[in-house]
DNA sequence: GGATTGTCGATTGTCAACAATAGATATTCC
DNA sequence: GGAATATCTATTGTTGACAATCGACAATCC
């Protein structure tokens, strides 16, 4: 019996003092409220928070875990200047992991996390016309986990949830314009389901190029959309990305 | 203990004391001094490493970082248990992150890393004939480690550096089969130096597929001997490795 | 007898004070 | 005036004590 990834995150969340404020922060972090290069200082974020230095610390390993925060012996943590190209190297890597956990899964599946994908992409089919593209890309995160469990490397999920978390992703799951229309939304849905036909027809190569074309097309359509909210609320001064080879980037991610 | 000995850890033990008992503690784990699920007592390290319960703390936040812990909230920490599975786990991963570092090198290289190749692929040369497999192996793992950083892709790097880390590759660099031969070595030299050369003129598919052989036979020959020295070692219980699956996994890896 | 609940000890979570250090500022010397 | 050095302050590293929680054992109830 396979039990459902994010119930269970649900029921586990953030319990634990260190784990919440990891996550406040962080989310400010993402939302601009914390500047880029900003240090952050221990006693200032325990008053802040109002808990003590101790948990702040562990708060700053779990951020710097999570490459939000650059954390120097001594020298104090800073916010990790994010840059375009480090979002575009993180979906490089993410891609990589995927693409050996479809392969994998189509060599060797956990059988029960097949069941399982198989719900994801009824899910994906029910969710083409309903016009939510964030919940959609929710699930399209979701069915992606279930793949690399599938595969049956523990180490290859941990790594792949550990780039789900850099809260990145948040940034750019909420952009407006990912699987805004009803067309990408039928194509990544039959990406995904032909990637499961071809885990149970133990096809690999099928199922490594089905989820390449998923992904790249995910990638490219978060870069583009990443780029231009980045445009757009660059005058606002929100956003603290800096935006060096932007357009370089684009052209690449399209090859 | 000489004056001599303490510089030389100033200068290059880990600084911080979390590092210390994480480097200690690490290895006291990987040596078998710490059983398998063997659960760890913050007071009773404490105590032990003469330090207070704090920098204990952080040094298991570490140790789990480097999957060599189990941690729990509120439910104490456990020495995880490793697999044979675990590493061949371990060298997927590895493999197709280096691919991925081998293919974006070749593509658009930080061009200085490409010196550094060339000088890496000398000294492997150099080393072919004189006979020390470990520091042949830490060669070529400093090789790989340039050629990911040669990607210019800083997240990519970083994760393969926390793949080397994970103090798992110490039990198998120090394994006695690893480039023991001069045919062994001559054939890496010149797989990393193919390597080179595709990456110098660009060829992105040649230099993945030369440095898919060099880390297929680098794999294949670690699972070989790791095992070896598991079956060896079993009998004093020394190592703690579970061997569930062994010879399925030498099959897989041999694919 | 088996399951449920209450209590207890061991262990982790949190805190506030103390010590050590890095970086900035002021001072001295040339 | 500029560079090297000394001092000083802000901030991190470390510690020991206190509070909250988990798991086990025992007492109770059915």
């Amino acid at each position: 019996m396979t039990r459902d990834d994010d119930e269970f995150e649900r029921k586990f969340a953030p319990r634990t003092l260190p784990e919440q404020v990891a996550e406040e922060l962080g989310a400010e972090i993402v939302a601009g409220r914390r500047k880029s290069g900003e240090r952050l200082i221990e006693l200032e974020l325990a008053q802040c928070f109002g808990v003590s230095r101790g948990p702040i610390r562990e708060a700053i390993r779990i951020l710097e875990r999570r490459r939000l925060v650059d954390f120097n012996p001594r020298r104090g943590a800073y916010v990790r200047p994010l840059s375009l190209k480090s979002v575009a190297d993180l979906f490089d890597v993410r891609m990589a992991l995927s693409l050996l956990a479809a392969r994998t899964m189509a060599t060797a599946p956990v059988e029960s996390y097949i069941d399982t994908l198989a719900r994801r992409c009824a899910e994906l089919d029910a969710m083409v016309d309903d016009g939510d593209p964030i919940a959609f890309a929710r699930v399209t995160t979701r069915a992606v986990r279930t793949v690399a469990h599938g595969s049956g490397n523990e180490l290859l999920a941990e790594q792949l949830a550990d780039l789900a978390n850099q809260t990145v992703w948040a940034t750019i799951w909420k952009a407006p314009l990912d699987y805004q229309t009803r067309e990408i939304r039928r194509e990544a849905a039959d990406l995904m389901r032909s990637t499961l036909d071809a885990i149970r027809r133990r096809d690999a190569a099928a199922a490594v190029s089905s989820q390449r074309k998923l992904l790249e097309d995910d990638r490219d359509r978060a870069l583009a959309s990443l780029s231009r909210i980045m445009a757009a609320a660059a005058d606002f001064g929100v956003f603290s990305l800096e935006d060096r080879g932007k357009s370089e980037l684009l052209a690449n991610s399209a090859a």
